[in-house]
RNA sequence: AGAGUCGGUCGAGUAGUCGCUGUUUUAUUGUAAUGAUAAAAGAGAGGAAAGUCCGGGCUUCAUAGGGUAGAGUGCCAGGUAAUCACUGGGGGGCGUGAGCCUACGGAAAGUGCUGCAGAAAUUAAACCGCCUCUCAUCUGCAAUCUUUGAUUCUAGGCGAGUGGUAAGGGUGAGAAGGUGCGGUAAGAGCGCACCGCGCAACUGGUAACAGGUGUGGCAAGGUAAACCCCACUCGAAGCAAGAUCAAAUAGAGAAGCGUUGGUGUGACCCGCACUGUUUCUGGGUAGAUUGCUUGAGCGAUAAGGUGACUUAUCGCCUAGAUGAAUGACUGCUUUUAACAAAACCCGGCUUAUAGACUGACUCUUUUU
RNA sequence: GGCUGCGUAGCAAAAUGGUUAUGCAGUGGCCUGCAAAGCCAUCUACACCAGUUCGAUUCUGGUCGCAGCCU
């Protein structure tokens, strides 16, 4: 699909309706950390999707919800190439609203990584 | 110079690379139609976007009509689409002052409450105290006689009783005006002067209210953000409202006939709606589209007004997302910038806020 | 986004314009040969800030926090 490699972030590569975050959450691989759990599962694509899921209980301030979308959308957006066919749920957990920007990216490749591996097998 | 009061404006900028969401134009491609992709241009969070505390616009619903109940507001005037908010004024409180705060109608319509303390807490009352009178007793002065004791008169002390008193004491948030003089057995608005309070007319003011004058001798508290009375206002829900297209699935809808009974009603009654049968038909959950941004709009100038605000002219178009867009990295400037993110839209209030600039005013000290 | 309710001790939970009950827990003591149970004593509270009132946990307004409902 992508002949050229581009880091554009189009609307199909974002997950979209209840029905996609179902089927994430009914038997993902999972990589947690302290500021985030990740969840992802295969699909039959030829591209990764992201899906992003900030709970206001765990971050108050809407300004901190965003800033860890942007982070974790920019990242992704980086990285997108070494993502196989997955779709991925990001859920932020309590110290993320507390971390700065550079802590989250880091964090994040590491996650992208470890997913990968993990799907190779399954 | 220091301390302080009340406002106003801004709230990171700039250059480059990558990326996100609308709009317009062009090109390619496709459909019954909306489209999809690429490129370019130009736009893209706030002063509070927040809290949802008030008020409106807008939308839907006959439980929207009438009455009761319920809720809210409460000095006067003004302005507004509208308000409990705003502006100006009045009264009261705080501050040396600039200034700040103020739900600020009625307690002689009625009901309730007023703990503890105190003698007494609401048709007032009388513990201590003060005073008159009576009785008993003690002491003193004087007089008389029946002369070492009696009687009378009078002054004082102590005790008991009857009455007067609300000045003084102490309690309390609050005890039936305050101060002074007169007055009285002692006292008391009992009388007088000043202050306070009530009433009356007058003057000023649109009014709230203020002012002086006359007059009444003075009234039994407080609480209505307790019930209540008086005056005024209020239908309810909210864009997750609602409208359109429509997989699934069926318990539905319309018209004609009939209307006794029954059922329902987000407080109750009147009322209102539904229920039966025949014929006809489509109905509307997931999802999508829409509502969705030109509006009581913003800016400038002029005029009116103390001001909130209003009027006129000219100019401008300034987010519209929907798993939800403003970010990341690098360089420079003075520092990693503070509080903090639109979700239908406006007006006000409240709360958070690093810092920068600026206007008016007050007090204290020093110098001239 | 909108609507509604609730904040009382370490935990649970009530009432009220005037002194905050009660239970569990903690601490100390009594009881017992030692424990448990029981009894006695003690400790720690009305979310915060203003206003009304003589007086506020209660009444009124605001702030903060928590929970629930509408999708």
């Amino acid at each position: 699909m992508l002949i050229q490699p581009s880091f554009s972030f189009p609307p199909f590569l974002r997950l979209k309706t209840p029905a996609d975050f179902q089927q994430v959450f009914t038997q993902p691989v999972k990589s947690t950390d302290r500021y985030f759990t990740l969840l992802a599962i295969k699909n039959q694509l030829e591209h990764p999707r992201l899906g992003l899921a900030i709970a206001k209980k765990n971050s108050k301030r809407a300004v901190d919800r965003n800033k860890i979308k942007r982070v974790t959308r920019e990242s992704f957006r980086l990285q997108q190439h070494e993502l196989s066919a997955l779709d991925i749920v990001v859920l932020a957990r309590r110290d993320a609203a507390n971390a700065s920007s550079s802590q989250l990216t880091k964090s994040l490749e590491k996650h992208w990584v470890k997913l990968v591996k993990q799907c190779a097998g399954c």
